[in-house]
RNA sequence: GCCGCGGUGGCGGAAUUGGUAGACGCGAGGGACUUAAAAUCCCUUGGUAGUGAUACCGUGAGAGUUCGAUUCUCUCCCGUGGCACCA
């Protein structure tokens, strides 16, 4: 042979010759036609290439060779993801920096990388490592910043103690690390959040339309996690909620006016009312202070209601004041009283804290007003300037409740009619007010969310996280210990312990809120199975329709409520009894077990006597035929006797799904046991014995995957089996026995034991149905009870429709050094600033040493002074930085933005350049990443899209997640030895039969096994193809069957190609390439055709033989992809199948354009459908123009 | 438990809007070439019965719709991915 074909040196040429001729280096500026291809860029890790992310490669590259063939302008473009703990652990693992080791590494992967003939462009490589590309990282991180989607919060996060540093959310892994497998402690820190969850809405929307792989969806769709529910406040009961009138000491109308307006949203259960003996005062001279300081003193003592005076001079008037009285006081109003406020302040100082006292330390009676402040510490401020600076933030900050009572003069004073505003336009004028007053007067509430607002009425208790901030605030002094103690332990218990042991636990914390809907009292525990990180972090239980609410009222003892009775509840609470077919069991048993069961809420069905002419068990088939649709969901089935055997037979030939199956029959027969006779298909009575009437057997395996829940089998005999004579002496014979069988045997029956043996049946309906118990939405169905409860508690204000995410925001910060550094500065006071970006970079510090993780909370940053120490951007005062460094999976967010201009030093990227280019057409990754990097990435895109950077917010077009590559079935490990080193196979069969062998296996998506034998199969297909060679003759024209093959299969081929159906274009090609094979001669047109085909998958083989064609350009850098021309592909003629009732029967060489006429004519007349149809009359002929004829015969 | 995907020969997998089930490849068996081996080429290869033509069965199980079901509908089983004391 000539051309012995050697892969290595041939791929070996290829791969350096595109590289060197730049056939996959595009002009990005210049091209027309674009089309960008993505494959994940790698992390390059020391053990090399990964054969999972070659696949994925491979199946981009595929398509981007195609692309090109076709015209496209491709761009192919590779990098490194080189940031992150992972690369970092391992640098610490090997005791060398992180930037040492991937310099080595990196080399390491683009050799392997640039020989494995792919079209990569390396001209633009990226590595997220250098201060060129992360200068933009952190750019984003100040633009992001900028739109306040950047912010820093304290909260409850997941601490790794084996990586150090918190983690987000997406990076813990069935409860442990994704890096290092520890279980993460809860740990409360203060740490720089991405707020993603403010695009929870868009980024579950836009799932709808993107032209992505379906899990991938399904995994964001299932994190995003959206349930739609309502929001409920719970009244507190408590002191502070039973305030019902409060009195004003002095004030005019208009005042009094505008404070009622004020209280009505504060709390519509208060009045204001002036006391009475107050005289009102002209609207303009608002000084009744003479007056009202009596009439206060006057009413003090005859009035058990809290006070609120706009003149604090009230309260120190008069020695015989009683402070204990006064539940709430607000204080404000001028300097009217002759006293500095100071001297006031003094004055009431000891009121406060006696109030203090009394009311359980609890800091809730502040005011506001002019220059002094008095704090609930009874510390006493003075301050410099008036209103102006109380506003500020800071100052509010300490106040626990500030009464701006003053505005309430200044809004007048502004000379704005607001008395003829329009609500809302009161309301937002006046919403300081409202909250300064809700903050004291308001009713002290518990928000829950829930999804079920229709079971509202059913709900008996109240559950807070051990987290809740409220929860000290609602103990009663009795629980406060045991609260206590609760709090530590579920403290304690990390996350997976907390949700492994799914025992419920809890404590009373002395505390109950008011059911809104009917004013019931109901307790408030604390337990930990309510988690802090989900809607508000407390729960209305509805133990009736809630499983877990169900088994912690089991154990607390709480009363349990039905209000939703489960549209199927004829099935959820009924039991079939079959009998034994006789007489005396239904007249003295029935009544009795109807009445009994009945009372329980039970339906109770015990079928008439079926018909006597039929054998036996066939009499109960007969006769539970018609109820099968009817029954089969949940239900109970009692089988006495022979109705053991019709119930078996029942649930096994209807395939009749039951809760609950109780078997009663004889304790032995023939040596055998109940459960023996059933198991052998034939309960009833001896094998022999139902041989002879012909019965069937029951597949008992069906009748037992049927059965839910429970399989009984009761002995008749069994003295076990008491029946309660006493009770149901009245429905029992006098013998008080049930007899069965004319006597053969005697039941004895106990209803607890029956009871006991449906354990289920009991317990709580978590599906939907009708309302009941439920006062106004008595009657209604689930979906619209929900509705009309919403619209009730909006109505109500009490509560509200709202939708609910379990997406939380993401945690960026990491205790690491190993990233970009958070581009912050700390100024003392300026506060937190964003780095200007003419200041970006900020360079990470090349350490050799000190810069492993510390453990501490802070980053190793923390410790090298010279970067830490700085100067404030803003005031030029000292400054220091963030410790912290960013997140990896944020430096893998934005990548292929950067690719397309990746030496722009001025820019992220030019504009221009990204309107040709982005977003990307078509990206391959493994799935994984569903709910990090994709996730995240779709997040920038959109927060880019949102600064006017883009114009879109899908970073890519088309995304399809690869299956795994299983190595003889099974999942590859170094600790298994089964791993596929992709370099090692590139060597041994070649990249082209190796790549093609991955495509070959499947479809992409799936996972599929790797053999070394399958291997051999894409190997000889490669050797087959350079051994076509030797039949190209220059002036050679082909044959028809071989012109109609080729266009056949570029017409399937360019169709697989666009859905990505590589595994059947192979085939396609291996066809073709076996009608080629048996052809003496094959010319030069159709051996281009088939070479341009094949080179997507086999690009070198095919490169070499294009170029022994005479061919001085690489194959793929012309539009070459051969046009399918129909005429060509069309056939003349067809096998015909014939089938006679839908089955085939003959085939029969017809033209294609054979009429139905003619079709029906020349089958009839074959003699193997003759023999079909003979003596049978014809019904009717269906006819499938160009492929069958159906002769239907009766 | 909820949401998604899947179940077809000894194996990986094909089968367009319901229309020849098992393309293509691996493996296995037989043959040709060869001193021999490798490579290559040819034949057979879902099961059962039969020398054979052929017949019957067969796409997780069972029902249904249809002239006809791997494909559509229902019930159920198994595997797998995501979420999960998520209210």
């Amino acid at each position: 042979m000539t051309n012995k074909y050697n892969h290595q040196k041939i791929e070996k040429k290829w791969a350096e010759r595109w590289v060197k001729d730049k056939v996959f280096s595009p002009d990005l500026k210049k091209s027309e036609n674009p089309y960008y291809a993505l494959f994940m860029f790698p992390y390059p890790s020391a053990e090399g290439l990964h054969i999972g992310n070659f696949y994925a490669f491979t199946c981009v590259d595929v398509m981007a060779k195609y692309k090109k063939l076709q015209g496209m302008d491709v761009f192919e473009p590779v990098g490194f993801d080189a940031f992150g703990i992972h690369s970092e652990n391992y640098a610490l693992k090997i005791g060398e920096t992180p930037r040492k080791m991937l310099d080595r590494t990196i080399v390491n992967f683009r050799k392997q990388l640039s020989s494995a003939g792919l079209g990569c462009d390396w001209t633009r490589e990226i590595d997220t490592t250098t201060p060129e590309y992360y200068k933009w990282t952190q750019w984003i991180f100040t633009k992001l910043f900028e739109k306040d989607l950047a912010y820093q919060k304290e909260a409850l996060l997941n601490w790794c103690s084996g990586c150090k540093t918190v983690l987000a959310d997406e990076q813990i892994e069935d409860g442990v690390c994704e890096r290092c497998k520890t279980v993460p402690e809860k740990k409360t820190m203060k740490q720089w959040f991405f707020r993603i969850t403010k695009y929870a809405e868009k980024l579950l929307n836009g799932l709808e339309t993107m032209d992505w792989s379906d899990i991938t969806k399904s995994a964001q769709r299932n994190w995003i996690g959206r349930s739609e529910g309502a929001e409920v406040e719970f009244v507190i009961k408590n002191e502070r909620n039973d305030i019902k009138k409060i009195y004003l000491g002095t004030g005019n109308k208009s005042k009094i006016e505008r404070l009622e307006k004020i209280f009505k949203y504060v709390n519509p259960d208060i009045k204001i009312e002036q006391v009475p003996e107050v005289v009102d005062v002209p609207e303009e001279s608002d000084n009744g202070l003479e007056n009202s300081k009596q009439k206060v003193l006057a009413y003090h003592g005859k009035y058990d209601y809290p006070v609120v005076s706009c003149d604090t001079s009230v309260f120190f008037e008069g020695e015989d004041f009683d402070p204990t009285h006064v539940k709430r006081v607000a204080l404000g109003g001028e300097d009217e009283s002759g006293f500095s406020q100071r001297e006031i302040a003094e004055k009431i100082k000891d009121f406060y804290i006696d109030i203090a006292r009394k009311y359980g330390g609890r800091k809730e009676f502040y005011f506001e007003d002019a220059w002094t402040i008095l704090f609930p510490n009874g510390e006493i401020k003075q301050l410099k300037y008036r209103r102006e600076y109380i506003m500020t933030d800071k100052l509010q900050g300490e106040l626990d409740i500030y009464f701006p009572m003053r505005s309430l003069y200044l809004v007048k004073a502004t000379g704005r009619d607001i008395f003829n505003q329009t609500e809302e336009e009161w309301k937002k004028e006046f919403q300081p007010q409202i909250d300064a007053f809700s903050g004291v007067f308001g009713k002290s509430k518990l928000k829950v969310f829930t999804t079920r607002p229709d079971t509202l009425f059913g709900a008996t208790y109240f559950v807070m996280s051990p987290e809740h901030p409220l929860v000290r605030e609602i103990t009663t002094k009795e629980q406060s210990e045991k609260i206590e103690d609760y709090i530590k332990k579920s403290g304690a218990k990390s996350e997976l312990e907390r949700t492994e042991n799914k025992e419920k636990t809890g404590e009373f914390t002395g505390a109950y809120v008011v059911n809104p809907v009917n004013n019931e009292e109901i307790p408030v525990f604390v337990a930990d199975y309510v988690m802090m990180g989900y809607g508000t972090g407390a729960i209305m239980a509805v133990p009736a329709h809630d499983e877990r609410d169900f088994e912690f009222a089991k154990k607390f003892n709480i009363s349990i409520k039905e209000v939703v009775k489960p549209k199927n509840s004829g099935k959820d609470k009924t039991i079939l009894v079959l009998h034994g077919l006789c007489d005396d069991s239904s007249k003295h048993w029935f009544p009795w077990f109807k009445q009994e069961f009945g009372g329980r809420g039970y339906n109770v069905i015990i079928p008439d006597m079926p018909n006597p002419h039929l054998p036996r068990v066939e009499r109960w088939m007969d006769c539970l035929k018609e109820l099968k649709d009817d029954l089969s969901g949940n239900l109970t089935i009692v089988g006495f006797s022979l109705g053991t055997q019709a119930a078996c037979m029942f649930i096994d030939k209807y395939n009749v799904a039951v809760n609950n199956l109780i078997l009663v029959g004889p304790s032995e027969k023939e040596g055998k046991t109940i459960e023996e006779l059933v198991e052998a298909g034939l309960p009833r009575e001896s094998l022999e014995h139902s041989e002879k009437f012909g019965e069937e057997r029951v597949d008992w395996k069906n009748v037992r995957r049927l059965v839910k829940n429970t399989i009984q089998y009761l002995s008749s005999n069994d003295p076990y089996i008491e029946i309660e004579t006493e009770k149901y002496s009245d429905v029992l014979n006098p013998q008080k026995r049930i007899f069965f069988n004319r006597g053969h045997f005697t039941e004895k029956f106990g209803i607890d034991k029956i009871l006991e043996l449906i354990p289920d049946i009991e317990g709580c309906t978590v599906g939907d149905g009708i309302a009941v118990n439920s006062g106004f939405l008595d009657g209604l169905e689930t979906s619209t009870a929900k509705e009309k409860m919403i619209s009730w508690l909006e109505g109500k204000k009490i509560g509200k429709g709202v939708v609910n995410y379990r997406l939380r925001d993401w945690c960026i910060s990491r205790q690491r050094y190993w990233g970009p550094p958070v581009p912050i500065v700390y100024c003392a006071k300026c506060g937190a600033l964003a780095v200007f970006e003419k200041d970006l970079p900020v360079r990470l510090p090349e350490l050799e040493k000190g810069w492993e993780p510390v453990g501490d909370g802070r980053g190793p940053l923390a410790n090298v002074d010279d970067f830490m120490n700085t100067t404030c951007p803003k005031c030029g005062g000292a400054a220091s930085r963030e410790a912290d460094v960013m997140d990896n999976f944020l430096d893998s967010a934005w990548y292929f933005f950067r690719y397309i201009d990746p030496k722009n030093n001025n820019k992220i990227f030019d504009q221009k350049l990204g309107k040709k280019w982005l977003p990307v057409d078509f990206y391959v990754g493994g799935n994984e990443h569903a709910v990090l990097h994709l996730m995240y990435t779709r997040f920038i895109t959109m927060a880019l899209h949102d600064i006017d950077l883009i114009d879109f917010d899908n970073p890519f077009k088309k995304f399809r997640a690869n299956g795994m590559i299983l190595k003889d079935g099974k999942k590859m490990s170094k600790s298994k030895g089964n791993v596929i080193n992709p370099e090692e196979y590139g060597e041994k069969v070649g990249y082209d039969a190796l790549k093609t062998y991955l495509l070959f296996l499947g479809p992409l998506n799936e996972d599929r096994s790797f053999t070394d034998e399958g291997v051999r199969g894409t190997k000889r297909w490669v050797e087959k193809i350079a051994r076509l060679e030797e039949k190209i003759k220059n002036s050679h024209k082909d044959e028809n069957e071989i012109i109609n093959k080729l266009h056949k299969t570029i017409k399937m081929v360019t169709d697989d190609f666009e859905d990505q159906r590589y595994n059947t274009a192979v085939a396609r090609l291996m066809e073709l390439t076996n009608v080629l094979n048996l052809a003496d001669k094959i010319s030069t047109q159709t051996w281009k055709s088939f070479l341009v085909l094949v080179s997507p998958f086999v690009p070198s083989i095919a490169e070499e033989m294009w170029e022994r064609l005479g061919n001085k350009n690489s194959i793929f850098s012309d539009k070459l992809w051969p046009e399918y021309d129909a005429k060509l592909a069309h056939d003349e003629f067809i096998e015909l199948i014939v089938q006679v009732n839908g089955k085939l029967r003959e085939k029969i060489e017809v033209s294609i354009d054979i009429t139905e006429e003619e079709a029906k004519k020349i089958a009839l007349e074959s003699g193997k459908i003759k023999k079909w149809i003979e003596g049978k009359k014809i019904e009717k002929v269906i006819f499938v123009k160009g492929k069958l004829i159906n002769i239907v015969v009766k």
